[in-house]
DNA sequence: AATGAATGAGCGTTCATTCAT
DNA sequence: AATGAATGAACGCTCATTCAT
């Protein structure tokens, strides 16, 4: 998020140290990556001391990690709740699935790329720590299509496969989009429903 | 491993110091990432010191781009040759093109992480100079599906959205696919081409 | 001998990292020059780590301009007050002006070599801005020798030599002083206003 | 002497290797100083490869002692054989190495900056071998200042001090000189040594 | 008479981190 | 709740030099 930035540039945030850090972070991880990101631009960014962030965060890696885990908590929550209101037809699971995908892929920008790019640069610690729930996301993905396939709904032959292209097709939006750009999010989630849909086979 | 091991599978490297080193920054880049990887990191893993690095490159930003340079064009050769030996059916020429490029996934691993990750690290200038040979694949992907399209054998009412579903589908193969997983090359381009004309909805 | 050093003599350098730094660097500078000192040398003289020397200053050129022109402010305002007390005699002008250059020379003898030495090894921009003062020190000299030709005081028929033999004159004693050699500084300025008024021919 | 590269700049010198490396090592040392020019920079200047200048000679340091000595033999010879042809008057002597000095200078301005500025960045055993040279030519200059002392032509009451005042002034000239700029070498000469017989109070 | 390939030490600089306050 | 001052390790890169040919 930088609303605040939008606004003043530059300027120290406004609110807690804690908040603005983190906001920094996500910036910069987003921007130039985590080994290309020095924790001195974090702290400028954030208008704080170098140590300031030492106050808050005991580590650079900490700060990567906490960041990813908030990430993949706020989508796989995101996710899990757009299903709760669903019922059981495989096409509208699914469709609420990429819905929500191409939504947070659309808006949380930010959160996005690192989610995509960082992974590696976690410590094995903290990336076996976040792996069961991005299993869990996977497993989201997959119960539907494996359904889908089960009941005859959906007709593509390899659902592992369908489920992997679905999934990179939505991912790759945060690679081309840009805010603005004439397409708003909703049609661009009905044009990825689409898409989706085909790869399945859906047989409506 | 590096091209100079697969020749001499164990033999201490002797000359051909350019090649070493341009393995070791291929393998080092794929693995950590450009701003993960330090030249010090390559000049050992290529058996030969500092020094001798700069002696073959002027620098660590030139070997990204020499080695992006290499890539791009490896690739963007491929597909060419790929469609020069086909005739003019949209659904023939958009599998060869997912044929050549789940081929190149899966049989240059390395390079696609490089090709897929590392552009935003490249200097402005070497980003610019193969900014066209991007765009040239693209276009590439854009004139067969719309072709297609309107010949009325691809039915997907959105062409730009199909063709980046395509090729992100396709890309991704290398974030999952292991080698020698029981799943041949030739098997998953099979599959990877049924996605492919779902996508842009072929008309058998 | 550090500034740091003559307040507390032996004492181990407390606090006051800036000033060890500037202080080790204009020795370091004075006895090897520019590019055959390292800032590793500096550090090491200054009794602290190479990167407080980054903490204070920018870069090893920074320090050397800082150096530059705090040595140049400093001569000039010597220069400006010695003159400002003293009528508007040219004899009487140009001897002040050298007493305080040969008591310079001879009491900063580490400011006076950087001051002659070191001016090609500023980047242009530092060059430039210090290039202001360095003309106004000259119009000093010149004013008085041209104003004493104009009178009839001088008769030395090429008085832009003739400020160039002096002042060279002058400057030269960093070269081959040594303090506690027998000869006062007073003793020294004495003689060298004699030689200053012989060079623009004064008529006593 | 740059001849050739102003002729050809940049271009591979013609003639020997030896000479061509001297050539730009000259050059070198004069614009940037002995530890602001690299080999690499004299060998590019040369036109050579940087293993012909070690064919030539065995260091950095050997290369400057080289030229060091043979700048300083040059001036030398010079000095002595303009005194030779001269009587034992010390007002001519004086003028007649002042005239030397001042044209050495002038047309040897890359020389007289080395000899100027490079002696600190010899090795202390090459420094002594030369040290020799540079007192006796410092005896020249004495010799002729108090002989006109002990005879009374001279009236200076410190003879070290107008011999020091005097060289400087001659040296100083390199510092300012710009060759084609209106004054010609034979009228500065007739400048310096007018400088010269005032700073020795000489009684015409 | 010269070169191409290589090296180890050192360069100026930046890194993530710590500590006393 | 935060800072200013400092550190040791590492960074990308250049240095003078060597060696086989």
């Amino acid at each position: 998020m930088s609303t605040a930035e939008e606004i003043h540039p530059g300027a120290p945030r406004r609110g807690g140290g804690r908040e603005a850090i983190t906001a920094a972070a996500r910036e910069s991880f987003a921007e130039r990556g985590y080994h290309g990101t020095s924790i001195r631009d974090i702290a400028r960014r954030a208008g704080l001391s170098l140590s300031a962030l030492y106050y808050w965060h005991p580590s650079k890696q900490h700060l990567l990690a906490a960041l990813m885990e908030e990430i993949t908590h706020d989508y796989f929550g995101r996710c899990d709740r757009a299903l709760r209101g669903i019922g059981d037809d495989p096409a509208e699971r699914l469709s609420a699935l990429v819905r929500v995908t191409v939504e947070y892929r659309v808006s949380r920008r930010v959160e996005s790329n690192i989610a995509a790019l960082e992974w590696r640069n976690l410590e094995p610690a903290n990336r076996e720590r976040l792996a069961g729930l991005r299993r869990a996301a996977t497993r989201l993905w997959a119960d539907i299509i494996d359904d889908g396939v089960a009941r005859g709904v959906f007709g593509c032959p390899h659902p592992d496969d369908a489920r992997r292209a679905v999934v990179a097709a939505c991912n790759a939006i945060v690679q081309w989009y840009e805010p603005g750009g004439g397409i708003t999010p909703a049609e661009l989630a009905e044009r990825y429903t689409g898409i989706a849909l085909r790869i399945v086979d859906h047989r409506g």
